[in-house]
DNA sequence: GCCAACGTTGGC
DNA sequence: GCCAACGTTGGC
């Protein structure tokens, strides 16, 4: 069982939107970047948890909860030309870019803000803080994982 | 394989 | 809107 951080603008796709969607559940999709894409395709499980956090939000921060429901498969979005996420390199036959599908968890009763997370020292090592990372999907350790919830 | 130019992310 | 930090592209 493994810990995850991914990164949505809310303007864009927001937890309420997620919340809203049917069975509250809907692909992860639009991730153009390698390193992401690896882990969407190799390591996130059924089953995994992770933050649903708030980019370029008025304040930025992690807004709630999701579950991996359907393990990394390719983003057919990449295939559509009509589709803003779009890329020819990507085909049927071979992949470039991959999905998974969450479901609403929980949305926290507030938002932890970065500037919250940033404050709390047991967090100081976490990716998400680290300058320069721009990364929309993250691992949490188990342990960054614990500290966040007591924040609530 | 190097690296300059360009594009994107995302905090502020 | 600005800009730092990265990632990608493409000429050489």
């Amino acid at each position: 069982m493994n810990y995850w951080l991914m990164k949505s603008e809310p303007n864009t796709f927001s937890i309420m939107d997620l919340k809203n969607r049917p069975n509250q559940t809907e692909h992860w999709d639009g991730v153009r970047n390698y390193q992401a894409r690896n882990m969407l395709r190799d390591q996130m499980k059924k089953g995994d948890l992770a933050f649903f956090y708030h980019s370029n939000a008025e304040p930025s921060g992690i807004a709630g909860i999701v579950k991996i429901i359907k393990e990394g498969y390719p983003d057919f979005k990449a295939w559509d030309p009509t589709d803003d996420h779009y890329d020819p390199k990507s085909t049927e036959e071979k992949p470039q870019w991959y999905m998974v599908d969450v479901k609403f968890e929980k949305q926290f009763k507030r938002l932890i803000s970065l500037t919250e997370l940033r404050e709390n020292p047991a967090l100081k090592n976490m990716t998400l803080l680290r300058k320069g990372n721009r990364l929309s999907i993250m691992s949490v350790s188990a342990e960054e994982w614990k500290a966040i919830l007591e924040m609530i």
